[in-house]
DNA sequence: CTATGTGAACTCGTTCACAGCT
DNA sequence: AGCTGTGAACGAGTTCACATAG
């Protein structure tokens, strides 16, 4: 199933066993894993923290905050805390975090062209290095100090610089085919910001954002059927 | 909280008079009941559904669509299915989507000028009503058909236009203190694209978009993926 | 004595199978 | 017979309490 994805070349040296992480991660765990790496690098000169502490900062509780940790294995220090610098590169290891990622963006309307240029991306290990779009408009155009290129180049640019992971901000009527495209272009990961139900092969993964989804939520628990 | 859940458990002798909701809806089960809404809303000249046939047009299990419906009532029929209409209205009604919610949106950047442009909300009954920012260099300035306020003047703006549901766009380091602004301007719902932990009063609620956080778990899922 | 690491209880949501209308 | 409605089993994730290490 795992396709070889050339990227950059150097293998890992030293295939060293593993001390630990014998447990599969929950996505839910991993999404705070995140959120702790970003505290942490946010708050410099500081060489130990405890459970309490970050779990303050990052607005979870302690014993929560332990638990996610301990699945990446025993990095603290009992009744000390964390080792701030160790933990950072724990976290960034196993949030795969320690390159940078470089993405494709499909779709440059309204909401692509802000994600082309949405400032939060490069700070937490992601660029975006490729843009399409189907509108004869756009394509050949510049955004930033990106060509925007036709959605039909798409796997010859993808491989050419071997991205695995994408965004779609297109219509719902193209997200389909253009998931389809991308996933023959080599793509692994796709993040879609379009409504609707998209499919994909297995092994390849498909997140959705739908902003107008959060606002009806939001909608939802205001008109008090979510009492608390 | 959430109280103690009753489970199911109706006595058969017991008359139910009420046609509302008795049961709590999981806040998982309001996401799909709109992704539910949206698809049949894209069903036109459809008079009867069944529970298999909209369960694969939103990506579902059919016995899991039936529980989620259930949570609205019996509004389908048995041995036929759901008839269309009613089952827009009730969902609508639930969802607390029969009205058109104006919203406020705090931060007029580069994401925040795509938000207000976003087509997909209108469509779900979102329409943006007041932008706010706190640059002098936007403030005063049009976008659309709205002119950018200062964020001062949000307790002003949002009572005049009672406007209960926010979105803010703006940097991290601003976000707490716009959250408290619009909480006393008497925004009761906000939807935060900021990363990092902010805290509202009881009775407030905060839902978190974060862009770069999909990406990273994503980026997990690629590079670790639990299986080993 | 302090703070971590984790088994175990508990809560919440999903899946299943079948009972109950039409 | 067909399709809905739902109790009950199941599983994932969170919380808690305490054993454990420094």
């Amino acid at each position: 199933m795992a396709g070889q994805v050339v990227s950059g070349g150097a293998a890992p040296a030293v295939a060293r066993l593993a001390p630990t992480t014998p447990r599969p991660i929950p996505e839910a765990t991993v999404a705070r894993l995140a959120t702790y790496l970003r505290v942490l690098l946010a708050e410099p000169g500081r060489a130990v923290i405890s459970s309490t502490e970050l779990a303050a900062l990052a607005g979870v509780k302690p014993a929560g905050l332990r638990k996610d940790l301990s699945y990446l294995g025993s990095y603290g220090r009992r009744g000390v805390g964390y080792q701030v610098d160790t933990l950072i590169d724990q976290l960034r290891r196993s949030l795969g975090a320690h390159q940078a990622y470089r993405v494709a963006l499909a779709g440059v309307g309204n909401l692509g062209q802000a994600l082309a240029g949405y400032a939060g991306f490069a700070g937490r290990g992601f660029k975006v290095a490729a843009l399409f779009d189907a509108d004869p408009g756009r394509v050949g155009r510049r955004l930033g100090d990106l060509m925007i290129h036709d959605i039909a180049e798409v796997d010859q640019v993808c491989r050419a610089e071997a991205i695995t992971i994408a965004m779609i901000a297109v219509p719902e009527s193209a997200a389909q085919q253009v998931v389809d495209a991308l996933v023959g272009a080599g793509v692994r990961s796709i993040l879609n910001f379009a409504p609707g139900f998209l499919t994909v092969p297995s092994g390849v993964e498909l997140r959705r954002v739908d902003l107008a989804l959060e606002l009806q939520i939001l909608a939802f628990l205001q008109a008090g059927k979510g009492r608390s």
